[in-house]
DNA sequence: CAGTGGTCTAGACCACATG
DNA sequence: ATGTGGTCTAGACCACTGG
């Protein structure tokens, strides 16, 4: 085995690490020796043997101390990574990802009310903000032709600094003529409703759908490429039924949990 | 190359396979070779070059029909297989999905109402029932100890013979005495709850969340373990809110939608 | 520059399903 | 017995990141 831990965690999670690592296997014919050491590492993280945040030891180095060959180290990593628990960083290192858990969005709340009963310090980057031909779904809801013009915002959801969510949202260009200045002041969504007179507006409907993360998408949320996804895509309406919003979102697959509840 | 196919999908789909499998590959700098593939089997597949259900030729021969190593056809061939549009079985061969689109599942419909939407065969398999200790959730719901028992009870959904969910569901068996006899006489649920007095009931809360499907889940769906699978749990209530049922099933990721309409 | 993860290869053995 | 997909190896080169 190699011995020295080329820049990585604490000397007291390594040594633990390598314990578990040297343990027997099971027979191959029971359970891939790649599931076993995905196994392993599971517990790992999950007792916080590695701290959240930490890197990881390098590849070659786990796989000496596994006793595996890189190939079969890293198809136990990378299922990690599928699942979120850890993070690749190309010409970094893999990190355990600082927070696994996941949260629960309810459908009758707003997006941050909902993600502040979890605790953590919810930011939001605008990443784009302007004028856009419409999707064929964002035209269809608002009754407008396809070559017309709706307003369109990318932004971004960090929780403590880590992207957690993007979405892209749709408005009517028609019904906000002052859009891009009124989100500017506030950079909420919801004051620029209520300047243009839409005191209250309510999700028809939601819809959730599967996926696996396209390239820009893995990048703004900083996951790899093709890591399972949930696209999430809502319409808003007003008091009166007509949809003001078309809103088109992706969240890793492991970092939330999706609770639509009727009020009864 | 390999001249034969040994034994898979008719002579004209394999000749067009073999022309887009001979055309240059981009740099692999821009789009990883295997990716490259998985782009090219996409679109075979997507026009049904090769028809839905036949069985593609084996890796092997593939391999060197895209001229590239068992391992990297393989790494397109298992994205593929991630998404839903083809299947393997070992010892047989792989085999392109029988239905590739998605379904969509409204919360405001019987299930098998909405499958009906989609046309096809809906069949229902019961695959286990039972009395047993209560899950935490249901036992907390229910409002019973949790040494108490539940009825439960394990059913697949097929669709034109090919699985596609596979559910756990779990009732109060104080509320229910003659569940099991009641079902296994007209295999319904909603008759059961009817022979117990319960005309009308709603479903009060539906979760969602992704994961990989476990060994036994991807047993019972025929898909591989560790495919992205969504999870929904539900609750129904009878009319004056108390829970009679806690459902918790699991779809193969790609093959379901999800739609949460509010009625207005 | 050195170290990292990402990609790719050629070859091997196994368990499984089918004839 | 044969062909299939599933697993594993040792070794190689690349692109990216950071000091």
């Amino acid at each position: 085995m190699a011995d020295v831990p080329p820049g990585s965690a604490d000397q007291e999670g390594l040594s633990e690490l390598a314990t578990l690592a040297a343990a027997p296997y099971e027979a191959r014919s029971v359970r891939p020796i790649w599931l076993q050491i995905y196994d392993r590492l599971a517990d790992v993280i999950r007792r916080e043997v590695v701290a959240p945040g930490a890197k990881l030891p390098g590849e070659v180095y786990l796989a000496d101390l596994f006793g595996v060959s890189r190939i079969t180290m890293r198809r136990a990593l990378a299922l990690h990574q599928n699942e979120g628990l850890l993070q690749a960083r190309k010409g970094v290192g893999i990190f355990v990802r600082s927070r696994p858990r996941r949260f629960l969005i309810r459908n009758d709340m707003q997006f941050a009310e909902s993600l502040a009963v979890d605790g953590g310090d919810i930011t939001s980057r605008t990443l784009w903000l302007g004028r856009q031909k419409p999707s064929p779904e964002a035209a269809e809801l608002f009754g407008i032709a396809p070559d017309d013009e709706v307003i369109c915002l990318h932004r971004l959801r960090q929780l403590d600094g880590a992207p957690i969510y993007v979405s892209r949202k749709e408005f009517p260009a028609a019904r906000f003529p002052e859009f891009e200045a009124r989100y500017r002041q506030s950079g909420s969504v919801r004051d620029v409703f209520q300047s243009a007179g839409i005191d209250s507006f309510y999700r028809s409907e939601t819809r959730v759908l599967g996926g696996l993360a396209s390239r820009s998408e893995a990048e703004v949320l900083e996951i790899s490429p093709k890591t399972p996804v949930q696209y999430v895509t809502a319409i808003n309406c007003d008091a009166s039924g007509a949809a003001i919003e078309f809103n088109r979102g992706c969240w890793p697959m492991a970092s939330v949990e999706l609770v639509f509840a009727v009020p009864h």
